[in-house]
DNA sequence: ATGACATGGATCCCATGA
């Protein structure tokens, strides 16, 4: 089973990428994050002509998440917003049990975790506070022992090899003690980084800004995830980021990233 | 010298992002 994780940056205007994507690569569970629309406009009947159930929480403008699980895989048991705060009105969370014939069953979740900057504003607390939400939900899940990928944009760069200059992103929310350490405290419930247990090197980025010339420059940040629990790192079998995607007219500024875990 | 941001909403600039 193949599991993608991938910050589109507006579906309506990454659509044409995606179902590209999806026919080049056929992953067969597909993490979407900043749909920035609304369900009704998510363009489902092209996902799903391209053989995949549709799962969304979408949002007018902003964020907006969603699951794309293809057949003859089935989603079943979708949650929408992370649990820990019923005044969060931010669609930045879903979760479904992806399952099939032959196959283990899956707990998959797609997450857009909040940027946190300006790191003064209320915007800061309120990135801590998701992440230990979702630590706490992370706790309940795994104690069910289904294999469990928690994949998104977590808007955490877990080291200073995950950046191409550290330096320039030290008092950013994304790189912030507090922020790594949330990030670390949340792996330390049992959870593996997928793509940096099969790839040790530095280097290896998933977001470039569009701006001053980041990606022809390779200056770029780790910040894409896919955290497994024991039960799916025991079927880890290999990771990538496909990193050609930037290269595309129009691109997304995130790249996809792909995790494969054996059938059982 | 390099290379110089994108998206959506309601404008004719702003909020947001990372």
């Amino acid at each position: 089973m193949r599991i993608t994780t991938w910050n589109v940056n507006s579906i309506k205007q990454r659509v044409g990428h995606l179902l590209a994507f999806l026919d080049e690569a056929k992953p067969d569970v597909v993490c979407l994050q900043e749909l920035k629309c609304q369900d009704d406009a998510f363009p489902r009947a092209e996902v799903e002509g391209a053989g995949y159930a549709v799962e969304t929480l979408g949002q007018k403008a902003y964020n907006g998440v969603a699951l794309l699980v293809r057949a003859p895989l089935a989603v079943s048991e979708v949650r929408r917003g992370l649990p820990g705060d019923p005044e969060d009105e931010q669609a930045r969370y879903i979760e479904g049990l992806v399952a099939g014939e032959g196959v283990a069953p899956v707990r998959v979740a797609s997450i857009y975790l909040p940027n946190g900057n300006p790191v003064a504003s209320a915007k800061y607390p309120y990135k801590l506070a998701f992440l230990e939400r979702l630590r706490r939900h992370a706790r309940r899940l795994m104690e069910a022992e289904t294999a469990l990928v928690l994949a998104g944009d977590y808007n955490v760069i877990p080291e200073p090899e995950d950046a191409a200059d550290p330096a320039a992103w030290t008092s950013d929310a994304l790189f912030l003690p507090q922020s790594r350490a949330a990030f670390r405290t949340l792996l330390a419930e049992g959870l593996t980084d997928g793509l940096r247990a099969c790839d040790p090197r530095p280097g290896l980025y998933t977001f470039w800004d569009y701006q001053a010339g980041c990606w022809p420059r390779n200056l770029g940040i780790r910040i894409d995830h896919l955290l497994l629990s024991p039960q799916a790192a025991d079927r880890l079998v290999s990771a990538s980021v496909q990193k050609h995607l930037r290269g595309l007219d129009k691109p997304s500024d995130h790249v996809p990233v792909t995790v494969e875990l054996s059938d059982g």
